[in-house]
DNA sequence: ATCGGCTCGCGCAA
DNA sequence: TGCGCGAAGCCGAT
Protein backbone atom coordinates (compact mmCIF):
# COMPACT_ATOMS: atom_id res chain seq x y z
CA UNK A 1 0.00 0.00 0.00
CA UNK A 2 3.31 2.67 0.79
CA UNK A 3 3.41 2.62 -3.02
CA UNK A 4 0.07 3.92 -3.97
CA UNK A 5 -0.12 7.85 -3.85
CA UNK A 6 -1.29 9.55 -0.97
CA UNK A 7 -4.98 11.41 -1.77
CA UNK A 8 -4.63 14.92 -2.12
CA UNK A 9 -7.72 16.35 -0.56
CA UNK A 10 -9.87 14.74 2.35
CA UNK A 11 -12.56 12.59 0.60
CA UNK A 12 -16.15 14.77 0.86
CA UNK A 13 -17.77 11.94 2.15
CA UNK A 14 -15.98 12.07 5.35
CA UNK A 15 -17.35 15.87 5.68
CA UNK A 16 -20.27 16.88 6.90
CA UNK A 17 -21.46 20.76 7.53
CA UNK A 18 -23.40 21.04 10.64
CA UNK A 19 -25.79 24.10 10.92
CA UNK A 20 -26.13 26.83 8.92
CA UNK A 21 -23.10 29.40 9.39
CA UNK A 22 -20.88 30.70 6.20
CA UNK A 23 -17.15 30.83 6.41
CA UNK A 24 -15.53 34.09 7.69
CA UNK A 25 -12.77 35.23 5.61
CA UNK A 26 -12.02 38.14 7.98
CA UNK A 27 -10.98 35.35 11.28
CA UNK A 28 -8.08 35.66 12.56
CA UNK A 29 -7.30 31.54 12.50
CA UNK A 30 -8.51 27.98 11.68
CA UNK A 31 -9.82 26.48 14.64
CA UNK A 32 -9.39 22.73 15.09
CA UNK A 33 -11.57 21.64 18.08
CA UNK A 34 -9.68 17.82 18.68
CA UNK A 35 -12.23 15.91 20.69
CA UNK A 36 -11.67 11.92 19.30
CA UNK A 37 -9.00 11.66 17.00
CA UNK A 38 -6.59 13.30 19.50
CA UNK A 39 -3.40 13.05 17.09
CA UNK A 40 -0.99 14.77 14.87
CA UNK A 41 -0.14 12.17 12.24
CA UNK A 42 -2.59 10.49 10.23
CA UNK A 43 -5.84 12.43 11.18
CA UNK A 44 -8.68 13.84 8.13
CA UNK A 45 -9.71 16.13 10.48
CA UNK A 46 -6.61 17.66 10.89
CA UNK A 47 -5.53 17.70 7.13
CA UNK A 48 -9.53 19.33 6.44
CA UNK A 49 -8.07 22.15 8.97
CA UNK A 50 -4.75 22.49 7.04
CA UNK A 51 -6.43 22.66 3.86
CA UNK A 52 -8.74 25.43 4.88
CA UNK A 53 -5.33 27.59 6.37
CA UNK A 54 -4.18 27.12 3.21
CA UNK A 55 -6.91 28.27 0.94
CA UNK A 56 -6.90 31.02 3.64
CA UNK A 57 -3.86 32.04 3.96
CA UNK A 58 -4.74 31.95 8.16
CA UNK A 59 -3.62 30.13 11.05
CA UNK A 60 -3.90 27.32 12.73
CA UNK A 61 -5.21 26.87 16.03
CA UNK A 62 -5.79 23.27 17.60
CA UNK A 63 -7.95 22.77 20.78
CA UNK A 64 -7.45 19.75 22.47
CA UNK A 65 -9.87 19.82 25.39
CA UNK A 66 -10.60 17.41 28.35
CA UNK A 67 -13.92 17.75 30.68
CA UNK A 68 -14.42 16.56 33.93
CA UNK A 69 -17.98 16.33 34.11
CA UNK A 70 -18.36 13.75 31.84
CA UNK A 71 -19.43 10.28 33.03
CA UNK A 72 -16.86 8.36 34.33
CA UNK A 73 -14.25 10.84 34.38
CA UNK A 74 -11.33 9.43 36.86
CA UNK A 75 -8.22 9.54 37.01
CA UNK A 76 -7.25 6.34 34.86
CA UNK A 77 -9.34 8.00 31.97
CA UNK A 78 -8.22 11.73 32.19
CA UNK A 79 -3.91 10.37 32.94
CA UNK A 80 -3.93 8.78 29.53
CA UNK A 81 -5.20 12.10 27.41
CA UNK A 82 -2.91 13.85 29.41
CA UNK A 83 -0.20 11.77 28.30
CA UNK A 84 -1.50 12.11 24.76
CA UNK A 85 -1.05 15.43 25.05
CA UNK A 86 2.21 15.47 26.16
CA UNK A 87 2.75 13.99 22.77
CA UNK A 88 0.82 16.10 20.76
CA UNK A 89 2.20 19.41 22.60
CA UNK A 90 5.78 18.11 21.68
CA UNK A 91 4.92 16.47 17.36
CA UNK A 92 2.53 20.37 17.41
CA UNK A 93 5.78 22.26 18.63
CA UNK A 94 7.53 21.29 15.29
CA UNK A 95 4.91 22.78 13.15
CA UNK A 96 4.02 26.09 12.44
CA UNK A 97 0.56 25.59 14.70
CA UNK A 98 -0.50 26.67 17.65
CA UNK A 99 -1.92 24.05 20.04
CA UNK A 100 -4.17 24.80 23.10
CA UNK A 101 -4.43 21.86 25.76
CA UNK A 102 -6.75 22.90 28.23
CA UNK A 103 -8.12 20.23 30.91
CA UNK A 104 -11.11 21.50 32.82
CA UNK A 105 -10.03 22.22 36.63
CA UNK A 106 -13.60 22.02 37.82
CA UNK A 107 -16.86 21.02 36.25
CA UNK A 108 -18.32 24.03 34.21
CA UNK A 109 -15.15 25.77 34.19
CA UNK A 110 -14.38 25.47 29.98
CA UNK A 111 -17.89 26.52 29.56
CA UNK A 112 -17.30 29.52 27.28
CA UNK A 113 -13.96 28.34 26.20
CA UNK A 114 -14.86 27.23 22.87
CA UNK A 115 -17.64 30.34 21.99
CA UNK A 116 -14.88 32.42 22.30
CA UNK A 117 -12.50 30.68 20.26
CA UNK A 118 -14.93 30.04 17.75
CA UNK A 119 -16.29 34.05 17.86
CA UNK A 120 -12.39 34.63 16.38
CA UNK A 121 -12.53 31.69 14.01
CA UNK A 122 -12.81 32.29 9.90
CA UNK A 123 -13.84 28.23 10.20
CA UNK A 124 -14.08 25.48 12.66
CA UNK A 125 -13.44 21.72 11.49
CA UNK A 126 -14.21 19.07 14.51
CA UNK A 127 -14.29 15.14 15.33
CA UNK A 128 -17.16 13.29 14.48
CA UNK A 129 -17.29 10.52 16.61
CA UNK A 130 -20.19 8.78 16.27
CA UNK A 131 -20.52 7.53 20.65
CA UNK A 132 -20.77 8.45 24.00
CA UNK A 133 -21.38 12.16 24.75
CA UNK A 134 -19.65 13.54 21.83
CA UNK A 135 -22.12 13.79 19.09
CA UNK A 136 -24.72 15.33 21.61
CA UNK A 137 -21.71 18.02 22.79
CA UNK A 138 -21.08 18.86 19.27
CA UNK A 139 -24.54 19.19 17.56
CA UNK A 140 -25.21 21.39 20.68
CA UNK A 141 -21.91 23.46 19.45
CA UNK A 142 -22.91 23.47 16.18
CA UNK A 143 -26.61 24.86 16.77
CA UNK A 144 -24.93 27.76 17.91
CA UNK A 145 -21.80 28.90 16.23
CA UNK A 146 -21.85 31.59 14.09
CA UNK A 147 -19.11 30.42 11.69
CA UNK A 148 -19.17 27.33 9.14
CA UNK A 149 -18.48 24.46 11.10
CA UNK A 150 -17.59 21.05 9.57
CA UNK A 151 -17.66 17.50 11.26
CA UNK A 152 -14.73 14.78 9.81
CA UNK A 153 -15.15 11.31 10.16
CA UNK A 154 -11.48 9.67 10.91
CA UNK A 155 -13.03 6.74 12.77
CA UNK A 156 -11.56 3.76 10.11
CA UNK A 157 -11.00 2.79 6.61
CA UNK A 158 -14.33 3.01 5.66
CA UNK A 159 -16.07 6.17 5.52
CA UNK A 160 -18.76 5.40 7.75
CA UNK A 161 -21.33 7.64 5.14
CA UNK A 162 -20.18 4.69 2.73
CA UNK A 163 -22.49 1.92 4.21
CA UNK A 164 -25.98 2.28 3.69
CA UNK A 165 -27.52 0.77 6.16
CA UNK A 166 -27.17 -1.19 9.35
CA UNK A 167 -25.64 -4.72 9.06
CA UNK A 168 -26.76 -7.16 11.33
CA UNK A 169 -24.38 -9.58 10.83
CA UNK A 170 -20.63 -9.45 10.02
CA UNK A 171 -20.91 -11.99 7.19
CA UNK A 172 -23.08 -9.50 5.70
CA UNK A 173 -21.08 -6.51 6.43
CA UNK A 174 -17.25 -8.56 5.66
CA UNK A 175 -19.41 -9.20 2.04
CA UNK A 176 -20.04 -5.72 1.87
CA UNK A 177 -16.74 -4.87 2.23
CA UNK A 178 -15.08 -7.31 -0.19
CA UNK A 179 -17.15 -5.52 -2.59
CA UNK A 180 -16.55 -2.01 -1.26
CA UNK A 181 -13.20 -1.36 0.63
CA UNK A 182 -10.56 -1.32 -1.67
CA UNK A 183 -10.80 2.10 -3.24
CA UNK A 184 -11.40 3.64 0.10
CA UNK A 185 -7.92 1.90 1.15
CA UNK A 186 -6.52 4.05 -1.72
CA UNK A 187 -7.84 7.07 0.05
CA UNK A 188 -5.51 7.23 3.03
CA UNK A 189 -4.82 10.14 5.18
CA UNK A 190 -1.41 11.96 4.76
CA UNK A 191 0.65 11.20 7.33
CA UNK A 192 1.93 14.82 8.59
CA UNK A 193 -0.34 17.27 6.91
CA UNK A 194 1.92 20.47 8.37
CA UNK A 195 5.00 18.46 7.26
CA UNK A 196 6.56 21.03 4.71
CA UNK A 197 4.33 23.60 5.11
CA UNK A 198 4.63 27.13 6.82
CA UNK A 199 1.26 28.83 7.90
CA UNK A 200 1.00 32.46 9.43
CA UNK A 201 1.25 32.23 13.40
CA UNK A 202 -1.20 33.19 15.83
CA UNK A 203 -1.24 33.26 19.81
CA UNK A 204 -4.20 32.86 21.95
CA UNK A 205 -5.28 35.96 23.92
CA UNK A 206 -3.41 36.39 27.56
CA UNK A 207 -6.55 37.20 28.88
CA UNK A 208 -8.25 33.69 27.51
CA UNK A 209 -4.99 32.15 29.03
CA UNK A 210 -5.95 33.85 32.01
CA UNK A 211 -9.37 32.51 32.52
CA UNK A 212 -8.50 29.19 31.09
CA UNK A 213 -5.20 28.55 31.24
CA UNK A 214 -3.55 25.88 29.26
CA UNK A 215 -2.50 22.62 30.95
CA UNK A 216 0.95 22.28 32.00
CA UNK A 217 2.56 19.67 30.68
CA UNK A 218 6.48 19.65 31.47
CA UNK A 219 5.75 17.93 35.17
CA UNK A 220 3.45 15.43 33.62
CA UNK A 221 5.69 12.50 35.68
CA UNK A 222 4.30 13.96 38.94
CA UNK A 223 0.51 14.31 37.63
CA UNK A 224 -1.02 12.15 40.45
CA UNK A 225 -0.79 15.01 42.68
CA UNK A 226 -2.67 17.48 40.29
CA UNK A 227 -5.11 14.91 39.32
CA UNK A 228 -6.13 14.58 42.84
CA UNK A 229 -7.74 17.61 42.81
CA UNK A 230 -9.79 17.52 39.69
CA UNK A 231 -13.65 16.67 40.46
CA UNK A 232 -13.58 13.12 38.66
CA UNK A 233 -13.16 9.84 40.30
CA UNK A 234 -10.02 9.02 42.24
CA UNK A 235 -11.02 5.75 43.13
CA UNK A 236 -10.53 4.24 39.62
CA UNK A 237 -6.68 4.86 40.23
CA UNK A 238 -3.94 5.39 36.83
CA UNK A 239 -2.61 2.11 35.26
CA UNK A 240 0.45 1.49 34.07
CA UNK A 241 -0.50 1.48 30.52
CA UNK A 242 1.42 4.78 28.86
CA UNK A 243 -1.17 7.12 26.51
CA UNK A 244 -0.54 8.89 23.76
CA UNK A 245 0.66 8.32 19.90
CA UNK A 246 4.35 7.48 20.77
CA UNK A 247 3.50 4.47 22.89
CA UNK A 248 0.71 3.70 20.55
CA UNK A 249 3.87 3.29 17.56
CA UNK A 250 5.82 1.57 20.01
CA UNK A 251 3.08 -0.40 20.74
CA UNK A 252 2.18 -1.20 16.99
CA UNK A 253 6.07 -2.06 16.23
CA UNK A 254 6.35 -4.04 18.80
CA UNK A 255 2.88 -5.99 17.74
CA UNK A 256 3.79 -6.15 14.10
CA UNK A 257 7.37 -7.56 14.19
CA UNK A 258 6.96 -9.58 17.50
CA UNK A 259 3.54 -11.29 17.26
CA UNK A 260 1.71 -10.85 14.20
CA UNK A 261 2.99 -14.28 13.04
CA UNK A 262 1.45 -15.64 16.17
CA UNK A 263 -2.03 -13.95 16.07
CA UNK A 264 -4.15 -16.42 14.50
CA UNK A 265 -2.66 -19.30 17.05
CA UNK A 266 -2.08 -17.22 19.90
CA UNK A 267 -5.03 -14.10 20.36
CA UNK A 268 -6.70 -16.25 23.11
CA UNK A 269 -3.89 -17.27 25.07
CA UNK A 270 -3.29 -15.79 28.51
CA UNK A 271 0.36 -16.50 29.28
CA UNK A 272 1.92 -15.48 25.80
CA UNK A 273 -0.70 -13.45 24.73
CA UNK A 274 0.00 -12.06 20.69
CA UNK A 275 -2.74 -9.47 20.70
CA UNK A 276 -1.81 -5.97 19.98
CA UNK A 277 -3.27 -4.46 22.65
CA UNK A 278 -4.11 -1.13 20.85
CA UNK A 279 -7.49 -0.69 21.20
CA UNK A 280 -7.46 1.92 24.09
CA UNK A 281 -5.19 3.66 21.85
CA UNK A 282 -7.47 3.59 18.96
CA UNK A 283 -10.46 4.99 21.20
CA UNK A 284 -8.55 8.25 22.44
CA UNK A 285 -7.68 8.50 18.13
CA UNK A 286 -3.36 8.15 19.33
CA UNK A 287 -3.45 6.04 16.46
CA UNK A 288 -5.33 5.64 13.09
CA UNK A 289 -6.69 2.67 12.12
CA UNK A 290 -4.72 3.57 8.50
CA UNK A 291 -1.68 3.82 10.26
CA UNK A 292 -2.08 0.10 11.99
CA UNK A 293 -3.45 -0.92 8.49
CA UNK A 294 -0.19 0.42 6.52
CA UNK A 295 2.02 -0.71 9.18
CA UNK A 296 0.68 -4.71 9.01
CA UNK A 297 0.85 -4.09 5.25
CA UNK A 298 4.12 -3.57 4.97
CA UNK A 299 5.44 -5.69 7.11
CA UNK A 300 3.90 -8.79 5.04
CA UNK A 301 4.54 -6.87 1.88
CA UNK A 302 1.23 -7.40 0.90
CA UNK A 303 -0.42 -5.62 -1.94
CA UNK A 304 -4.48 -5.09 -3.32
CA UNK A 305 -3.82 -7.16 -6.17
CA UNK A 306 -3.73 -10.32 -3.56
CA UNK A 307 -6.84 -9.89 -2.93
CA UNK A 308 -9.78 -12.65 -4.24
CA UNK A 309 -11.95 -11.74 -6.71
CA UNK A 310 -14.35 -14.08 -5.65
CA UNK A 311 -16.78 -12.24 -3.22
CA UNK A 312 -17.88 -14.46 -0.33
CA UNK A 313 -18.28 -12.78 2.59
CA UNK A 314 -15.68 -15.62 4.24
CA UNK A 315 -13.51 -14.59 6.86
CA UNK A 316 -10.31 -16.45 5.23
CA UNK A 317 -9.39 -16.39 1.60
CA UNK A 318 -10.31 -13.02 0.67
CA UNK A 319 -7.18 -10.84 1.41
CA UNK A 320 -4.54 -13.43 -0.01
CA UNK A 321 -2.75 -12.96 3.37
CA UNK A 322 -1.21 -15.61 5.68
CA UNK A 323 -4.00 -16.91 8.32
CA UNK A 324 -2.49 -14.60 10.75
CA UNK A 325 -2.97 -11.60 8.77
CA UNK A 326 -6.31 -12.50 7.45
CA UNK A 327 -7.38 -12.88 10.85
CA UNK A 328 -5.96 -9.79 12.29
CA UNK A 329 -7.44 -7.53 9.55
CA UNK A 330 -10.44 -8.90 10.01
CA UNK A 331 -10.47 -7.52 13.12
CA UNK A 332 -9.39 -3.94 11.97
CA UNK A 333 -12.11 -3.95 9.19
CA UNK A 334 -15.25 -5.95 9.85
CA UNK A 335 -15.24 -6.02 13.64
CA UNK A 336 -13.74 -2.69 13.89
CA UNK A 337 -15.74 -0.57 11.38
CA UNK A 338 -19.15 -2.80 12.29
CA UNK A 339 -19.60 -1.39 15.66
CA UNK A 340 -19.09 2.27 13.42
CA UNK A 341 -21.78 1.18 11.43
CA UNK A 342 -24.10 0.35 13.87
CA UNK A 343 -23.48 3.68 16.07
CA UNK A 344 -23.63 5.88 13.28
CA UNK A 345 -26.81 4.79 12.39
CA UNK A 346 -28.69 4.46 15.43
CA UNK A 347 -28.65 6.55 18.26
CA UNK A 348 -30.36 3.93 20.43
CA UNK A 349 -26.99 1.52 19.73
CA UNK A 350 -26.78 1.31 23.22
CA UNK A 351 -30.44 0.27 24.37
CA UNK A 352 -31.80 -3.20 25.10
CA UNK A 353 -34.27 -2.67 22.63
CA UNK A 354 -31.66 -2.51 19.50
CA UNK A 355 -31.09 -5.94 20.20
CA UNK A 356 -32.45 -8.38 17.35
CA UNK A 357 -36.37 -9.51 17.81
CA UNK A 358 -35.19 -12.86 18.11
CA UNK A 359 -32.81 -11.85 21.05
CA UNK A 360 -35.27 -9.91 22.89
CA UNK A 361 -37.98 -12.36 22.69
CA UNK A 362 -36.23 -15.33 23.75
CA UNK A 363 -34.67 -13.15 26.83
CA UNK A 364 -38.17 -11.66 27.87
CA UNK A 365 -39.60 -15.35 27.59
CA UNK A 366 -36.98 -16.20 30.25
CA UNK A 367 -36.68 -13.33 32.46
CA UNK A 368 -38.33 -14.49 35.25
CA UNK A 369 -36.65 -17.78 35.26
CA UNK A 370 -35.53 -18.52 38.75
CA UNK A 371 -31.65 -17.78 39.07
CA UNK A 372 -29.07 -19.68 41.35
CA UNK A 373 -26.97 -16.80 41.80
CA UNK A 374 -28.13 -13.11 42.14
CA UNK A 375 -25.89 -10.41 42.53
CA UNK A 376 -25.61 -6.60 42.77
CA UNK A 377 -23.66 -4.02 41.00
CA UNK A 378 -21.56 -3.41 43.73
CA UNK A 379 -20.72 -7.32 44.72
CA UNK A 380 -19.80 -7.39 40.79
CA UNK A 381 -17.70 -4.67 40.94
CA UNK A 382 -16.06 -5.79 44.22
CA UNK A 383 -15.20 -9.27 42.41
CA UNK A 384 -17.38 -10.35 44.96
CA UNK A 385 -19.30 -13.47 42.95
CA UNK A 386 -18.57 -17.49 43.70
CA UNK A 387 -16.79 -18.11 40.40
CA UNK A 388 -13.13 -17.20 40.54
CA UNK A 389 -12.03 -17.62 37.30
CA UNK A 390 -15.28 -14.50 36.78
CA UNK A 391 -13.58 -12.43 40.02
CA UNK A 392 -9.91 -12.89 38.13
CA UNK A 393 -11.09 -11.20 35.07
CA UNK A 394 -13.11 -8.54 36.67
CA UNK A 395 -10.21 -8.25 38.84
CA UNK A 396 -8.22 -7.54 35.70
CA UNK A 397 -10.57 -5.00 34.51
CA UNK A 398 -10.13 -3.10 37.48
CA UNK A 399 -6.68 -3.53 38.19
CA UNK A 400 -5.66 -2.94 35.00
CA UNK A 401 -7.92 -1.26 32.59
CA UNK A 402 -8.47 -4.06 30.37
CA UNK A 403 -9.66 -7.55 30.06
CA UNK A 404 -8.73 -10.71 28.50
CA UNK A 405 -10.08 -11.04 24.89
CA UNK A 406 -11.85 -14.20 25.58
CA UNK A 407 -13.15 -14.02 29.28
CA UNK A 408 -14.91 -10.86 28.46
CA UNK A 409 -17.06 -12.49 26.37
CA UNK A 410 -17.70 -15.16 29.81
CA UNK A 411 -17.51 -12.19 32.03
CA UNK A 412 -20.29 -11.25 30.05
CA UNK A 413 -22.88 -13.99 29.89
CA UNK A 414 -22.40 -15.26 33.94
CA UNK A 415 -23.46 -10.90 34.25
CA UNK A 416 -26.69 -12.17 32.28
CA UNK A 417 -26.93 -15.63 34.00
CA UNK A 418 -26.51 -13.92 37.93
CA UNK A 419 -28.97 -10.77 37.70
CA UNK A 420 -32.75 -10.55 38.18
CA UNK A 421 -33.00 -9.32 34.09
CA UNK A 422 -31.32 -9.10 31.02
CA UNK A 423 -31.77 -5.17 30.96
CA UNK A 424 -30.34 -4.79 34.68
CA UNK A 425 -27.64 -7.16 32.88
CA UNK A 426 -26.98 -4.71 29.84
CA UNK A 427 -26.66 -1.65 32.56
CA UNK A 428 -23.89 -3.65 34.32
CA UNK A 429 -21.91 -4.88 32.00
CA UNK A 430 -22.11 -0.90 30.28
CA UNK A 431 -21.59 0.91 33.64
CA UNK A 432 -18.62 -1.90 34.53
CA UNK A 433 -16.81 -1.46 31.25
CA UNK A 434 -17.15 2.26 30.62
CA UNK A 435 -15.96 2.64 34.15
CA UNK A 436 -13.08 0.84 34.48
CA UNK A 437 -11.54 0.26 30.38
CA UNK A 438 -9.41 2.46 28.70
CA UNK A 439 -11.01 1.15 25.58
CA UNK A 440 -14.91 1.40 27.14
CA UNK A 441 -17.17 4.27 25.52
CA UNK A 442 -16.62 3.17 22.46
CA UNK A 443 -19.14 1.61 19.29
CA UNK A 444 -16.88 -1.59 20.23
CA UNK A 445 -17.36 -1.96 23.59
CA UNK A 446 -20.84 -1.58 22.79
CA UNK A 447 -20.50 -4.92 20.26
CA UNK A 448 -18.75 -6.91 22.68
CA UNK A 449 -21.60 -6.25 25.24
CA UNK A 450 -24.51 -6.68 22.66
CA UNK A 451 -23.05 -9.91 21.83
CA UNK A 452 -23.27 -11.22 24.94
CA UNK A 453 -26.76 -10.62 24.43
CA UNK A 454 -27.36 -11.94 20.92
CA UNK A 455 -26.35 -8.72 18.38
CA UNK A 456 -24.42 -10.19 15.48
CA UNK A 457 -24.83 -13.81 16.65
CA UNK A 458 -27.71 -16.52 16.05
CA UNK A 459 -29.92 -18.50 17.98
CA UNK A 460 -28.27 -22.01 19.73
CA UNK A 461 -29.93 -24.80 21.19
CA UNK A 462 -30.74 -26.24 23.53
CA UNK A 463 -33.12 -23.52 24.83
CA UNK A 464 -31.83 -22.98 28.56
CA UNK A 465 -32.79 -21.02 31.13
CA UNK A 466 -32.24 -17.61 31.64
CA UNK A 467 -30.56 -17.75 28.37
CA UNK A 468 -33.17 -19.13 26.32
CA UNK A 469 -31.35 -19.19 22.70
CA UNK A 470 -28.74 -16.85 23.24
CA UNK A 471 -25.38 -18.54 23.20
CA UNK A 472 -24.47 -20.06 26.23
CA UNK A 473 -20.62 -19.92 27.92
CA UNK A 474 -19.62 -21.88 31.17
CA UNK A 475 -16.49 -21.42 33.08
CA UNK A 476 -15.68 -24.53 33.42
CA UNK A 477 -15.62 -25.53 29.84
CA UNK A 478 -13.33 -21.90 29.63
CA UNK A 479 -11.11 -23.19 32.41
CA UNK A 480 -10.89 -26.62 30.06
CA UNK A 481 -10.22 -24.37 26.94
CA UNK A 482 -7.24 -21.75 28.24
CA UNK A 483 -4.09 -22.26 30.27
CA UNK A 484 -5.16 -19.72 33.28
CA UNK A 485 -3.04 -20.90 36.21
CA UNK A 486 -0.74 -17.85 35.74
CA UNK A 487 -3.86 -15.32 35.07
CA UNK A 488 -5.35 -16.61 37.71
CA UNK A 489 -2.91 -16.36 40.32
CA UNK A 490 -1.91 -13.06 38.90
CA UNK A 491 -5.29 -11.52 39.56
CA UNK A 492 -6.33 -13.56 42.32
CA UNK A 493 -7.41 -11.70 45.81
CA UNK A 494 -5.26 -9.29 47.18
CA UNK A 495 -4.59 -9.60 50.95
CA UNK A 496 -4.99 -6.50 52.23
CA UNK A 497 -5.43 -4.58 50.16
CA UNK A 498 -8.87 -2.99 48.98
CA UNK A 499 -9.61 -3.47 44.88
CA UNK A 500 -9.96 -0.10 44.58
CA UNK A 501 -7.07 0.89 46.25
CA UNK A 502 -3.96 2.90 43.76
CA UNK A 503 -2.05 -0.32 42.95
CA UNK A 504 1.48 0.26 44.49
CA UNK A 505 3.85 1.33 42.36
C1' DA B 1 -8.56 -34.37 20.17
C1' DT B 2 -12.35 -34.30 17.05
C1' DC B 3 -16.85 -35.25 15.66
C1' DG B 4 -22.11 -34.29 15.07
C1' DG B 5 -26.29 -32.50 16.87
C1' DC B 6 -28.51 -28.77 18.90
C1' DT B 7 -30.99 -24.65 16.30
C1' DC B 8 -32.50 -20.22 13.24
C1' DG B 9 -32.40 -15.58 10.94
C1' DC B 10 -30.78 -13.51 7.00
C1' DG B 11 -29.45 -12.49 2.16
C1' DC B 12 -29.40 -14.12 -2.12
C1' DA B 13 -30.03 -17.20 -6.07
C1' DA B 14 -33.77 -19.10 -8.20
C1' DT C 1 -39.14 -20.43 -1.92
C1' DG C 2 -35.22 -22.90 -0.56
C1' DC C 3 -30.38 -22.96 0.61
C1' DG C 4 -26.06 -22.06 2.73
C1' DC C 5 -23.95 -20.34 6.34
C1' DG C 6 -22.57 -18.22 10.52
C1' DA C 7 -16.67 -14.84 16.43
C1' DA C 8 -15.28 -17.46 20.10
C1' DG C 9 -21.26 -22.04 22.33
C1' DC C 10 -22.27 -26.80 24.92
C1' DC C 11 -22.63 -31.79 25.39
C1' DG C 12 -21.88 -36.55 24.74
C1' DA C 13 -19.75 -40.02 21.87
C1' DT C 14 -15.76 -41.93 19.90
Amino acid sequence: MDSSPVTALVPPTRIRTVGDASMRPDGQYVLYWMTAYRRGQANFSLQRAVEWCRELNKPLLILEGLQSDYPWASDRLHRFVIQGMVDNARHFSGHTVTYYPYVESEPGAGRGLLRTLVSSACVVVGDDFPCFFLPRMVSAVAARTPVRMELVDSNGLLPMRTAPKVFSRAFDFRRFLQRELLPHLAERPQTDPLADIALPTTTVRADILQRWPAVVLDDADQDTRWLSKLPIDHQVHSVPSQGGSVEANRRLESFVTQKLTRYGDDRNQPDKPATSGLSAYLHFGHLSAHTIFDRVTREVAWSPDQVSPKVTGSQTGWWGAAASVEGFLDQLTTWRELGFNMCWQRTDFDQFDSLPDWAIQTLETHTEDPRDFSYDLEQFEQAATHDPLWNAAQRELVRDGHMHNYLRMLWGKKILEWTESPRVALDVMIHLNNKYALDGRNPNSYSGIFWVLGRYDRAWGPERPIFGKIRYMSSANTARKLKLKQYLAKYGPLQQQSLLDPAPR
